[in-house]
RNA sequence: GGGCCCAUAGCUCAGUGGAUAGAGCAUCUGCCUUCUAAGCAGAGGGUCGCAGGUUCGAGUCCUGCUGGGCCCGCCA
């Protein structure tokens, strides 16, 4: 990584002052290498002078000079070294030192990209989970698309990574499904019904009743309500999962692992949980409940887990799931929630730390809300009637690749407004068209190449002095970028600013390309020689970062971009 | 009343304690005989919500305020 080399270089300076006696030896090694915002100053440079100036002594642009004197003049990565600013030590990197870099590409192909961060360390990642009591919505969506990207990642960036879908299959919400079953079904056998408020009102009911009532009419009609009740709830919330899981997948987001609730309390393992803590001091009796003493561990009040009635809250199901996926090896686990979980995530840490795991090694993340925008308005959304917009409504409508960018586009902590509109056209407005544009546009020069018996020189064939132009530089080195802000999505758990990579590798290409037009030494397959080879070279590196990113984004990387004129012909 | 999130160009949003705050859309001006113009180049447009503080340096960190969203049960 050309960053990390920098860094090295710099270290290497700082160190060589502090063995003088430059810099005190106990100083903070505290310094960070960026990228300048503007080109002038270089590729990268370094605060180093200025945050150890104060230890040392001296004045910042001084000590800059000491540092810049002992960073060897040959190194070959640079071309250039020098001070500016209140102290800045700007670098300006060997071109040819990019070039070599397209190697590291070519070689690595489809595993170029990935990182060493985790180190193999195992990490859960559970998300959606949402209860099998209706379809999913577009806050579902959302959700599912983040921690599906999310998951690939991570898994880039080096850890041993499982999705992970909990199913509440054991709550109340389960038993108002089977009792709204109940209800249509008795009145598709003609009597008379009042669906209670509280009841899932979707017409999807009245489907799922109309096919359990063909299936399993006889049986339930000899059951007494509650039993009756009880098997149509499990019944339909397992049709159900089943329609999410095929909504999921053609959302292109596919669990490693379905965890069931009701396990949970098979096994007892909420019992004993509670005993577990109990043992441990973290429980407590009052009023009849049992209650776990979240506030010593930063919760700003306790929390029931059992209920005065005797009932379990579905807290208490949680701290056992949460002890039984530690227990299970992950030494990481990440939740991706909704933001009106919000109120949930310190009892949860409370939880992690009572367990016994370290608090940091949990992540809850919310995500923020949806707002669809139709022709500029807000087309509002309400959960409990049945008009909500299904994610299913709004893949369909613009389509998977669109659908994942979209809500991949903004960082998860903040509400996305959703741009039906934006999503299905098919110009450079929207970024998911323009980005796969680009990939086809390379995949096109690629074809017409063949015809005309050209192809990509090899890493060792290729001469770099071909690859000449500035822009061509430019993109070489945004190329070599992509590990880093693979690195940067997973420790931060935001992988939207890999879709603004993606967007950004795009116009850069895009504007490339298009100087051919106009100038012919940007032109491709101009003049068919080595520097053609070059040129496809380079452009076979490009690709291959836009497939990359495409494939941990889930979105397709068409070959052709076919116009919906060709597609209906 | 308390907690979490958000506030940056007309609009939608990027922005790692650094130097002159950036894209896209919209507006205006150019560019098609060429590898896909489904595109490209350029111009204008800013009190980074407000007020303090921290420091060599703040859109970024801290405090207070204003406005908006979500949440605050022995519900799930």
């Amino acid at each position: 990584m050309i960053k990390r080399r920098i860094e090295e270089i710099v270290k290497a300076a700082v160190d060589a002052c502090r063995k003088e006696g430059l810099i005190p030896s106990d100083a903070a090694a505290g310094f960070e290498i960026t990228v300048p915002k503007i080109a002038a100053h270089g590729d990268f440079s370094t605060n180093a002078a200025m945050s150890l100036a104060a230890a040392a002594a001296m004045q910042p642009r001084k000590l800059a000079q000491e540092i810049v004197a002992r960073i060897p003049k040959d190194a070959p990565e640079l071309s250039g070294v020098s001070i500016a600013g209140p102290g800045f030590i700007n670098f300006v990197l060997n071109p040819g030192w990019y070039l070599e870099g397209l190697r590291e590409i070519w070689n690595a192909g489809a595993g170029f990209g990935c990182a060493d961060l985790g180190k193999g360390r195992k990490v859960q990642v559970e998300f959606v989970s949402a209860n099998p009591t209706g379809p999913l919505h577009i806050g579902h969506g959302r959700g599912a698309v983040y921690g599906d990207c999310l998951a690939s990642v991570l898994k880039a960036a080096g850890f041993e990574v499982t999705r992970e879908y909990y199913v509440n299959d054991a709550g109340n919400q389960i038993r108002t499904l089977g009792r709204s079953v109940y209800l249509r079904m008795k009145e598709l056998c003609g009597e008379k019904i009042e669906l209670p408020q509280e009841c899932y009102q979707g017409h999807y009911i009245v489907d799922i009743a109309r096919t359990l009532r063909e299936t399993h009419g006889e049986a339930v009609s000899a059951m007494d309500e509650e039993s009756a009740i009880d098997f149509l709830g499990e019944q339909a919330g397992s049709m159900i999962l089943d329609e999410i899981k095929r909504d999921l997948a053609e959302t292109g987001v596919v669990h490693d692992t379905f965890f069931f609730e009701r396990e949970l309390h098979k096994g007892a393992l909420v019992e004993k949980t509670i005993e577990w803590l109990r043992e441990r001091g973290h429980i407590y009796d009052q009023e009849g409940a049992v209650w776990f003493r979240s506030t010593a561990y930063g919760d700003d009040k306790d929390r029931v887990l059992r209920k005065g009635d005797g009932a379990l809250t579905y807290f208490a199901s949680d701290i056992a799931y949460h002890k039984e996926k530690y227990d299970r090896g992950f030494d990481r686990v990440i939740d991706v929630w909704g933001a009106d979980h919000g109120g949930y995530v310190a009892r949860m840490k409370a939880a992690v730390a009572a367990i016994g795991r370290d608090p940091a090694s949990f992540d809850a993340v919310l995500i923020q809300l949806v707002n669809l925008i139709r022709g500029g308005d807000v087309v509002s959304m309400s959960t409990r009637s049945a008009t909500y917009e299904t994610l299913e409504d709004v893949r369909r409508e613009v389509g998977r690749d669109a659908c994942r960018y979209f809500f991949l586009m903004r960082s998860h902590n903040a509400q996305l407004d959703f741009d039906l509109e934006l999503a299905k056209k098919e110009s450079a407005e929207n970024p998911v068209f323009y980005i796969q544009y680009a990939h086809a546009r390379i995949a096109s020069i690629f074809r017409k190449a063949e015809e005309q018996g050209l192809s990509a020189a090899s890493p060792q064939e290729v001469d770099l002095a071909n690859i000449d132009l500035p822009e061509e530089v430019r993109l070489a080195r945004m190329l070599l970028v992509l590990p880093e802000v693979i690195e940067e999505c997973a420790v931060e758990l935001e992988p939207h600013k890999l879709a603004f990579y993606m967007l950004e590798l795009s116009r850069m290409f895009q504007s490339y390309y298009s100087k051919g037009r106009t100038d012919e030494r940007y032109m491709v397959l101009a003049e068919g020689g080595a520097r053609t080879a070059a040129k496809l070279y380079l452009l076979k590196n490009v690709q291959i970062v836009l497939q990359n990113g495409l494939r941990i984004l889930g979105i397709t990387a068409p070959e052709a971009m076919a116009r919906e004129e060709d597609a209906l012909a």
